[in-house]
DNA sequence: TGTCCTACCCTTTTT
DNA sequence: GGGTAGGACA
C-alpha cells in the first residue's frame, strides 16, 4: 500500500488497519506502541477514512502527546496544531473554555494545580473554623479528588456517619469557593467536562457527531470518570459510536493509587463488545533473559488478561544480582559497576539507577558524587511549581481575574507591604460580611489597613493598564519588576537563583508565544475578554453555536490567559542539566516508558518491594510486581539487581530479607555474584577482580552462607541463616519464633535498640505483625 | 517581619 | 535522617 506500513510487523499492521470498529490493543513493553497508535492515525487520514478533524486521541502526559504530534507530523503533511490530540485534561481544558458559559464557568477561568488546591482547601477550613487536627486539609482533598474521580458530586456522596457528613458538606463548601473564585481544579476540569457533555444535548452530539476515531494510549491507567468521558464522547450506546482504539498494557499498571482502574480494559472489552483483541508481543527491546525474567516474575499475577512478550535478539547476559551487607555496601558495589561500565565505552546516559522510594536516592547520590561519577535525579520541583514562579503567575491571575483569592492572598503581601496576618483576618471578614471577593472588599476596610490594601489593588489595576497593549513577554517583565519581586530578591542570600528564574519566565512567555502561534495577527484578533462572574449553566444556544468550531479557539483565550493554563497543565521539566551525559537517576514509576542500555534495580527488599504499604493485600502486591516488571523491561542489554541485608531508613537502621521477587525469576537466567551464587554456576566476583578484600565489602569468611537456596515463601529469604543479630534482641531476622496468641510466624524484619527493639513477624495464620521484643513473648524455634 | 526552632511527616505521581 | 510547615520569639 503505501510505506507508512513498511517495517511493521504482524501483529502491528493488523492493529493499524483495522477496519472503524471498537478496538482494544494489547501492547507489552517494547512493542512499539506509540508508532501503532501513530501509525494507525496516519493511515486513516492518508486512506480518506476519517478528517484530521475527526480525531481525537487522548494520553496521560503532555509528553506522550507531544510525541505523538511530532510523529504524526513526520508521517504525513499535515498540521497537527489544531487537532484534537492532548491529554485527558488538556482537551477538557479546551472544551470547557469554547463552552465556558454553558459549563458555567467565567471565560478566564484558572486551573488550581494540587497545590493551590491545598492552600485553597486550608483557607477554606481556616475561614469557616474548622479543626484541621479533625479535618486535615490533605485528607479533605483526597476525599475530594476521590469523589470527583468517581464522577461524584457533593449530593452523591454517600456519607453513613457524621465524620463522613462533616466531609461532604466541606467538599460542598469548597465547590461554592472555587465557582465563586473563578477557579477549576485538575480532578474539576475532567468532571466538569463530562458534565457539559451529559447535560447539554447540542453539544454532545456535536462531538459525537465530530470524533469518529477516538484513541486512547495507556488505558489502564484511566479512571472510572477517564472511562466515563470517554464513552460519551465516543457515543457508547448511540446508533453510531465512533471507532475506539484503546492502547494499554494491564501489566504495567501502577497507578491504582491515583485512581487508575485495570478493570476499564475488561469493561471495555465487555461494554463495547470488542472483537479485535489485538495482542502486540514481539518485543524490540530487551535481550532474552531479561524477557524471561519479566515473563516469568508477571506469570505469577492472577488476574491478566495475558501476554508473553519474545525477542529475536537472543538470550544476551544473565541479569547479575548482588547482595549487600548496607545499603552503603550497596552503593559502593553500583559504582564500581558503573565504573566498569564507563571504562568498556558505555555512555553514563544509558545506565539507570532505579529504586522503589525516593529516600533510597541519597546513600547512592552520595557514593556517586564521591566517586566524582556525573549523575541526574529524575523528580522533584518543576519550574512552574517554584515559590517565585507561582508568585509572578499570581499577580498574571490577578490581571485577568481579580476575584480569584487565592491569587489574591498569595501575593498581597508578598513582597512585604505592611499587610499583616491582622490586617487579611479583617479583610477576610469584610469579605464574608458581604459577599464578595478579597479584591473588592478591601474598599470596606478602614484605617492604615485600608489604605495600604487599596495601594496593592491599584497597583493591579495599574500594571492591568499598563500592560494592555504589551506583548505576553513583555507583560511577564513588566510584572517582575513592578511588582518588586526582583527587588526582593535581590536583597536575599539565595535571591540569586530566583531571579534567574523569573528572567527565564520571560524567556518561556516569548517561547510559548511562538510555539503556540500567538503571532501579532492574533493578537490583534483577540476578541474583547468577558470577565463577568460565572454566567448560570445551560445559558442560550448562541454561544455553543458561535465556539463550537474549536478552530476558533485560539481568538477565544488571550495569550496571558493561553499561559496560565499552560503553566498549569505543564508544569515543565523537572530534569536538571538534561543533555549531559550523566547517570540517571529515578523511581520506578518514574521510567515507566522510558529505556536503557543498562539498568540497576536497587533495594530489592521485602519492605521496600515490594513496599511494606503494600504487602498486606494481594492486589498491592500484585501492583508491587507490575512494578517490578515495568523496572526489569526497561533494560535493553544488562540488567542488575540487588538488595542490602541493612538499611537507613526514617532515622533507623532497618534489616530486610530480599525481595520474595527473587523467588519468581527464572534461575536460569540469574547470575549471582555474591555468595548465593554457589551451586547456580555463577562465577564469583572474587574471580574476576579484587573486590572482596576491599573495605567496603566484608571478606567471604565473613559472610555466613548456608548454601542452599530458600525455596518460596518468605521465611529466611535473605539466604543468611544467622546472618544479622540484631544487638541485644536476641532475635534475627528469618528466624521462626512462637507466640502464645498469633502461633508460628517468621521474623521480616527488626528496628529500633534497647525497649524500642521490635520486629515485624509474619505469622502464618495470623499474617505480618509488629511487636515490641520488650512487650511480647516470644520463643525461637530452631 | 523575619528568623529560628520544634514537631511532625515519611511510597509511588500526572494533570 | 532530613525536609518542611507552622508557631514562638526578638
Amino acid at each position: 500500500m503505501s510505506d507508512l506500513l513498511a517495517n511493521l510487523n504482524a501483529e502491528q499492521l493488523a492493529a493499524v488497519t483495522l477496519p472503524d470498529e471498537p478496538a482494544l490493543i494489547l501492547a507489552g513493553a517494547g512493542s512499539g506502541k506509540t508508532r501503532v497508535l501513530t501509525t494507525r492515525i496516519a493511515w486513516l487520514i492518508q486512506n480518506g477514512r476519517v478528517s484530521p478533524a475527526g480525531i481525537l486521541a487522548v494520553t496521560f502526559t503532555n509528553k506522550a502527546a507531544k510525541e505523538m504530534q511530532t510523529r504524526l507530523s513526520s508521517m504525513l503533511p499535515i498540521n497537527t496544531r489544531g487537532m484534537w490530540i492532548g491529554t485527558f485534561h488538556g482537551l477538557c481544558n479546551r472544551m470547557l473554555r469554547a463552552h465556558f458559559r454553558d459549563a458555567g464557568l467565567p471565560q478566564t477561568f484558572a486551573i488550581l494545580d494540587s497545590q493551590d488546591q491545598l492552600s485553597a482547601l486550608k483557607r477554606l477550613l481556616k475561614s469557616l473554623n474548622v479543626d484541621d487536627e479533625k479535618y486535615p486539609a490533605k485528607n479533605l482533598q483526597y476525599f475530594i479528588n476521590n469523589a470527583k474521580e468517581q464522577g461524584l458530586r457533593p449530593a452523591d456522596v454517600e456519607a453513613n456517619d457524621d465524620f463522613n457528613k462533616r466531609f461532604v458538606d466541606l467538599y460542598a463548601a469548597y465547590d461554592l469557593q472555587c465557582q465563586r473564585e473563578g477557579v477549576v481544579d485538575f480532578a474539576e476540569l475532567l468532571l466538569r467536562c463530562y458534565e457539559l457533555l451529559r447535560y447539554n444535548d447540542a453539544i454532545r452530539q456535536h462531538y459525537q457527531h465530530r470524533f469518529r476515531h477516538v484513541l486512547v494510549d495507556e488505558f489502564q491507567d484511566t479512571n472510572v470518570l477517564q472511562y466515563q468521558w470517554l464513552k460519551l464522547l465516543a457515543g457508547y450506546g448511540t446508533q453510531n459510536p465512533a471507532a475506539v482504539f484503546a492502547v494499554g498494557d494491564d501489566d504495567q499498571s501502577i497507578y491504582a493509587f491515583r485512581g487508575a482502574n485495570v478493570g476499564n480494559m475488561r469493561d471495555f472489552e465487555h461494554e463495547f463488545r470488542v472483537r479485535r483483541l489485538i495482542k502486540l508481543e514481539q518485543n524490540y527491546r530487551s535481550h532474552g533473559h531479561i524477557l524471561d525474567s519479566a515473563n516469568h516474575l508477571i506469570s505469577h499475577n492472577a488476574r491478566r488478561l495475558g501476554k508473553n512478550l519474545r525477542t529475536d535478539a537472543g538470550h544476551g547476559e544473565p541479569v547479575r544480582v548482588f547482595q549487600g551487607g548496607s545499603d552503603g555496601q550497596e552503593a559502593a558495589w553500583i559504582i564500581e559497576e558503573i565504573r566498569d561500565q564507563i571504562a568498556q565505552g558505555a555512555s553514563r546516559a544509558e545506565i539507570a539507577i532505579l529504586y522503589r522510594s525516593n529516600a533510597q536516592s541519597r546513600v547512592i547520590e552520595h557514593a556517586l558524587f564521591s566517586a566524582g561519577i556525573a549523575y541526574r535525579v529524575y523528580g522533584g520541583l518543576r519550574f512552574f511549581e517554584r515559590a517565585e514562579i507561582k508568585h509572578a503567575l499570581a499577580y498574571m491571575q490577578l490581571l485577568e481575574n481579580p476575584r480569584n483569592d487565592a491569587a489574591f492572598g498569595r501575593v498581597v503581601n508578598f513582597p512585604a507591604r505592611g499587610i499583616g496576618a491582622r490586617s487579611l483576618e479583617v479583610l477576610q471578614d469584610m469579605a464574608r460580611q458581604y459577599d464578595c471577593a478579597l479584591a473588592e472588599a478591601v474598599a470596606y476596610v478602614p484605617g492604615a489597613a485600608g489604605s495600604k490594601l487599596a495601594a496593592f489593588t491599584r497597583l493591579i489595576e495599574k500594571t492591568r493598564e499598563d500592560t494592555r497593549r504589551m506583548t505576553l513577554a513583555e507583560t511577564v517583565e513588566y510584572v517582575i519588576n513592578h511588582s518588586g519581586l526582583i527587588t526582593h530578591y535581590q536583597g536575599e542570600k539565595e535571591g540569586q537563583d530566583r531571579i534567574e528564574n523569573l528572567q527565564e519566565l520571560v524567556t518561556a512567555a516569548q517561547a510559548f508565544v511562538v510555539e503556540e502561534g500567538y503571532g501579532l495577527e492574533a493578537l490583534a484578533a483577540v476578541i474583547p475578554v468577558d470577565r463577568s462572574p460565572a454566567a448560570p449553566a445551560l445559558a442560550d444556544g448562541d454561544q455553543a453555536q458561535q465556539v463550537l468550531d474549536p478552530e476558533a479557539l485560539p481568538v477565544v483565550m488571550t495569550p496571558l490567559v493561553a499561559f496560565l493554563t499552560h503553566a498549569s497543565l505543564e508544569a515543565g521539566d523537572n530534569q536538571a542539566q538534561a543533555g549531559q551525559d550523566a547517570v540517571q537517576m529515578m523511581t520506578v514509576h518514574a521510567a515507566k516508558g522510558l529505556e536503557f542500555d543498562v539498568v540497576f534495580i536497587t533495594g530489592m527488599e521485602e519492605g521496600l518491594f515490594p513496599h511494606e504499604n503494600s504487602m498486606m493485600d494481594p492486589d498491592g502486591v500484585e501492583e508491587e510486581r507490575r512494578l517490578m516488571y515495568v523496572a526489569i523491561t526497561r533494560a535493553r542489554k544488562r540488567l542488575y539487581m540487588s538488595f542490602a541485608q541493612s538499611r537507613m531508613l526514617h532515622g533507623q537502621t532497618r534489616y530486610h530479607v530480599r525481595s520474595r521477587f527473587f523467588e519468581e525469576l527464572p534461575e536460569a537466567s540469574l547470575k549471582w555474584l555474591t555468595p548465593p551464587a554457589q551451586g547456580y554456576g555463577g562465577v564469583r566476583r572474587q574471580e574476576r577482580d579484587s573486590a572482596w578484600g576491599r573495605d567496603w565489602f566484608r571478606k567471604p569468611e565473613d559472610v555466613p552462607y548456608t548454601g542452599t537456596r530458600p525455596t518460596g515463601g518468605m521465611d529466611n529469604g535473605n539466604g543468611y541463616a544467622d546472618a544479622k543479630r540484631e544487638a541485644g534482641t536476641g532475635f534475627r531476622v528469618g528466624q521462626s519464633v512462637f507466640h502464645n496468641k498469633f502461633g508460628e510466624g517468621v521474623i521480616t524484619a527488626l528496628e529500633g535498640e534497647g525497649t524500642d527493639a521490635r520486629a515485624n513477624i509474619n505469622f502464618k495464620r495470623n499474617g505480618a505483625k509488629w511487636l515490641a521484643l520488650s512487650v511480647a513473648k516470644l520463643d525461637a524455634i530452631d
